[in-house]
Formats: C-alpha cells, sequence, structure tokens
DNA sequence: ATAGACCCTGTAGTCGCTACAGGGTCAAGT
DNA sequence: ACTTGACCCTGTAGCGACTACAGGGTCTAT
C-alpha cells in the first residue's frame, strides 16, 4: 500500500510517517519506480505499535529502545518492564505536577467575584508573595 | 540590579530572562554605559508574575494576555477568570488523559511475569490490535 | 490534453527554553 | 600595568515531536 493508505490505516499523518521514518522509528519501505514508498503488514503493525507506544506517553527515545529490544532478539520481559516502570514514575511525577496544579488554580479562581470591577484578586495573588498585605491585615 | 542578580532573586534563569525579554513578557530594562541590563523592584515583581503563571502551567501566550489586560487597565476579573477557567479545563484534560495513561500502563506492566523469558505480553498487547489472540483463546 | 488527487524532497515553523561561540566589562590581586 | 576570573553582551543553533509549506513529479479519469 502507499503511504496514504497507512496513514489512513493508522490514524497517522503521512507527514508523520515520513517523519518516523527519518528519525529510525520506521524502516524504509520498498519504492517502486516511481519513488513512491510500499508499505506492507509488517510496516502497519509497527507503526501502529509505536502509535500506542506514543499514546502510552513513551518518548520516540524510548520506543527506539523498545524496537531494538524486539529486534535484537533480547526482548527479555524484564527489560521491558523496567522501562515501562520507569515511565510510569514519570508519569506519576507529571500527574502529581498537573494536580498541585489544578488545586491551586482552582484556589485563585474561587476568589474572583465574577464582577466587572478592575481589580482582581486572582491576579494580586500572583503579583505578591506574601499571601497578606498591609491593606490586608488593617 | 544585575541580570544576574535578578536571576538569582527570582530563581530564573539569566538567559530565560533575557528570552522573556525578547519575546515581550518581560520589559526592555534601562542599559548602562557597558550596556548591561539594569532592573529595579518592577521588573522583579513582573518577572515573579510570569514564573508564577508558568508553574500554574499558563502558556508564554496566555502570560502575554494577562499581562494586556493588567497594563490596558481592563483588568476586569471576569476576563481574567474566563482565562483561568478555560486553562483549568486543559488542566483536567490532561489530568485525564494521563490517568488514562497511567491505569493502561498499570495493567500492561500487571502481566510481567518478571522473568529472563524471550517473550513479553507487555510487547505483545501493543503489537495486537485485538486484545485476545488464537493462543490465548485455546 | 488536462484536471485533480496523490506522491516526492527539503526546509522552516511551533513552544519554552537551553547552550553554546565569540566577544566586551569590571573589580581584585600581583 | 597586567592578568585573572566573574560577570555581561549578541547571535545562533539545539531539543522533541511533529506540522506546514514550497516546488516539483506521477497517476488516473475524463
Amino acid at each position: 500500500m502507499r503511504i496514504g493508505e497507512l496513514a489512513e490505516q493508522t490514524g497517522c499523518q503521512v507527514e508523520t510517517i515520513r517523519y518516523y521514518e527519518r528519525v529510525g522509528v520506521l524502516p524504509e519501505p520498498q519504492r517502486g519506480q516511481n519513488n513512491y514508498r510500499y508499505y506492507g503488514e509488517l510496516h502497519r503493525r509497527r507503526l501502529q505499535f509505536v502509535r500506542r507506544c506514543r499514546d502510552l506517553g513513551f518518548s520516540l527515545d524510548e520506543v527506539r529502545t523498545l524496537l531494538g529490544m524486539i529486534d535484537g532478539g533480547s526482548k527479555s520481559c524484564a527489560e521491558v518492564e523496567a522501562l515501562a516502570r520507569g515511565h510510569i514514575e514519570e508519569v506519576r511525577a507529571k500527574l502529581a505536577d498537573l494536580r498541585k496544579m489544578e488545586s491551586r488554580l482552582g484556589d485563585l479562581v474561587a476568589r474572583c467575584h465574577g464582577g466587572n470591577t478592575p481589580d482582581c484578586s486572582f491576579l494580586e495573588a500572583l503579583f505578591d508573595s506574601q499571601p497578606r498585605r498591609q491593606t490586608t491585615q488593617q
């Protein structure tokens, strides 16, 4: 199949497929006399693997490592598991960061009185380092 | 104060400060005869505001908008609140994505038997589109 | 013969920094 | 007076993972 069909089947953009080839996560396919790329089932499976890894948040570098394990024959479960567990830790760290953001943002927005007044406690809270100021203390 | 001191006081790198100036979230400071940048309190407060916004996940574009509201006098609470609420929605969407990732990753890693065997159900699950295969059905 | 859909390469843009290279300035010490 | 070292300057290129062209070639149908 040509690149357009592969793109359609995998939900990936044509440019992305060419990009993946360039950075070495997809092998170079056969070319026709017209210089078009022609792909087979193996390419489709591999691209889908890459997409799934990406959806799980793995970096292309990690994907390359996973593919290397597969191709190199050394796809020992233990190695893969270690990589995956490391990745889960990163995801959890990001989750923790985002949760903090969300709660802080929630606090700040809760202060909004919603009016059209020219002062805004949201902005003030971000400007002043110490939460209570002179005017507040009075 | 010079850029190095400002950097130290705000926990921001020198290059980042110059970058913020270039992209228009920090105003150009006065220059000395030596062409050094010299900053005052207002700069420090503004930079700190930018940093806090960034820590809350606002993009530099959103920060520019917030600063525009402040400077333009139209810092009506309602506008700011709308921007902030929109941002919270983005954060929540990212949180939902990451939670899905985490749970999916957890499921996949749970299948790992931890051994050093050359087959790995983690990888197989990512390769095969349909969760149950011939071998599994038997 | 031509229109339109597809394909090709190569390059530049995105975001938010970060990291140089290659130079200037300034204060302290010798 | 000279040197050392810390600081400052500009300008450019790099990161990751794409995305978006420009400027061309190819194929199929009419």
